[in-house]
DNA sequence: CCGGGAGGGTGAAACGATTTAACGCAGGTT
DNA sequence: AACCTGCGTTAAATCGTTTCACCCTCCCGG
């Protein structure tokens, strides 16, 4: 109960606390006999290290900070696990922050974390402008762009080539025949949406087809109730399109509930590709195509290139790694050669 | 780029630092002009705090633990906003730990927790032995069980009525007429796993009912797989169940997809009720019957409590708060108008 | 017998904040 | 004139580690 510091632990053993102090971080140094004791002792005194005091002293904490648009999101969720096992395995604690795409708790968390001088922070920005991230990096601090591709050479960013898997998405529906073919997309500020649109647009090109085939509807949010609704406007329409590509998965999900609900047959009557390959994507009712985004990589790698950065700062080259995205081709979208299976 | 510290603004606005921490800490105390002057370098040396000097002085930490058993589960994503918000209110940052199920990653955790000497620890702990929880409370740290019950007296605890959520589902299968109910559940070292079927052995009880309208077919893992694994097993029974209840909604996910991609028809054929209505359970292909649970108010309260736990230790009172669960029906359970069958 | 490593330890300074006792000072009471 | 009383501020102690310069002892070669 009451608080065993390393000097308790030195008197039990009956040597300086310099020495236990080697015993905990250069083991090697100390004799095997004195070693033993010094661990007898902080077995018997339940003796823990307290970070506050180590951190002070050394200048190097063990926490690193991971700053999401959304935690509620999967996509999000996926990355924060791949961060959340690296850093435990290099033996740092993840802090986890959720600005709720709000500037202002973005703010707030950056303060926070700069006051417990993590050791660099993993952060996908609400804003283009990048304000945050620079203030943290005046401070000293490593920042890591999660998902949010730059061309500024001061900080390493991790991000998926969301402009080539728009153009995934749309020459397979093309590929597959369809012709009619909206988007749904979120609004143009987020980064991801603008990029996903241009491949699409692309794709379109590339494939020589007059670009009406390819239509963009705009949605507030990228979230399962915006699909509902967009798809409620689909549906609304005299002249329906054969294909619905989803910004993201939650959108399409959306979408799909409602057109199965309608009794639109998919990928009949309409084809759906999503975007992100979330779990619940291979999971609905109609197994969603979707193009994977490596989550858990992007997570573990931004970790690493943080962890990396801070432990030798003097060597460490800025990296912008971008991962190629890859089409998951599952039932939603697959052209089919009997139009009708009905279950009984 | 330079750290700057408390001497450094000390000097600057020619005061002792010991000004400049009550400029910080009790403002009131400082006459206007000298915090003016004091503020202001702050501000022209950007300033900020180390809050590892901080706690190891004052020795009240400012970061809460956080150990949730999978955080690609929204059921828990969403306890961890609850959490972060009202921490974030209080000023709190929060330390994000995913046990995985796993008591070797929880125990690995929970030490580093420890050693970061946080505030407090809400956790969902894997074992019921508590052992974990148990060393935490030996070093003096508050800790507030989230979702498991208990009757220990010497710790908070935050959960929802699992027994009575079991009796609710099952209750509302047998008003809907149906008979032949299969429960599809996790292991039983699970708590909650355990909870939910006494409840729902209760409801059959309360029912009058023999209990051979209920079976339990145990799964390894509360996810989708473990859910498409378990109807593919139901399938390939000569009798199937009318009706199937699982333990979450991610089992529950599984379940509806195997069942609706056999053609089976949902809820006409068996129906489904799931635990947890996370928001893909409202959005499925066949809206999905639940037992709410209030997610984001456990994570509030559960903060709240800890926080107010180690505000003021001595007055502390130990609080085992029980939320009660609630139905949400939907259509995956709804009776609907037909003659009544017998399986084959 | 002396100088010099090497191996194994020691002890105090330092990290950056908070906290507390003490102090100087102005004004008001006896 | 002596004595409080408050207020604003200061200086110093303190928190638990790490780090670094230094101290023994023992042993070896010259």
């Amino acid at each position: 109960m009451a608080p065993v510091s390393i000097r308790d632990v030195a008197t039990r053993a009956k040597v300086s606390v310099g020495t236990v102090s080697n015993v905990l971080n250069r083991p090697e140094v100390v004799a095997p006999a004195t070693r033993d004791r010094v661990m007898g002792a902080i077995e018997e005194l339940g003796f823990v290290r307290n970070d506050a005091a180590r951190q002070l002293r050394s200048g190097t904490p063990r926490a690193i900070g991971l700053v999401v648009l959304d935690v509620g999101n999967p996509f999000f969720t996926d990355v924060a696990r791949g961060v959340e096992d690296t850093a435990s395995e290099a033996g740092h604690a993840v802090i986890l922050c959720n600005s709720d795409e709000s500037a202002q708790r973005e703010a707030r968390h950056v303060e926070l974390l700069a006051e417990q001088r993590v050791h660099g922070v993993l952060i996908t920005p609400v804003d283009t402008d990048l304000a945050a991230v620079h203030r943290l990096r005046e401070r000293g601090m490593s920042v890591v762009l999660l998902d949010h591709p730059t061309t500024d050479p001061g900080l390493c960013a991790v991000a998926v080539d969301d402009r080539a898997g728009g153009e995934l998405a749309v020459t397979h529906l093309l590929a597959e025949g369809y012709e009619r073919i909206v988007m749904v997309n979120g609004p143009s500020r987020i980064h991801q949406a603008r990029q996903r649109h241009e491949g699409a647009v692309d794709a379109v090109r590339k494939a020589g087809r007059d670009e009406s085939v390819l239509e963009e509807l705009k949605v507030p949010a990228l979230n399962v109730v915006s699909g509902q609704r967009a798809a409620e406007q689909l549906l609304a329409r005299s002249a329906r399109p054969d294909a619905v590509f989803c910004a993201n998965d939650l959108l399409a999900l959306g979408v799909l509930q409602v057109l199965v609900r309608a009794g639109v047959r998919v990928p009949e009557d309409i084809a759906i590709v999503g975007y992100d390959d979330i779990d619940f994507a291979a999971a609905a009712a109609v197994p969603l195509t979707s193009v994977r985004q490596p989550r858990q990589l992007i997570g573990r790698t931004a970790a690493e290139l943080v962890i990396a950065e801070t432990m030798t700062p003097a060597e460490h080259e800025h990296k912008h790694v971008l991962f190629a995205p890859e089409l998951v081709v599952r039932e939603s979208s697959r052209r089919v050669q009997r139009p009708r299976r009905r279950a009984r």
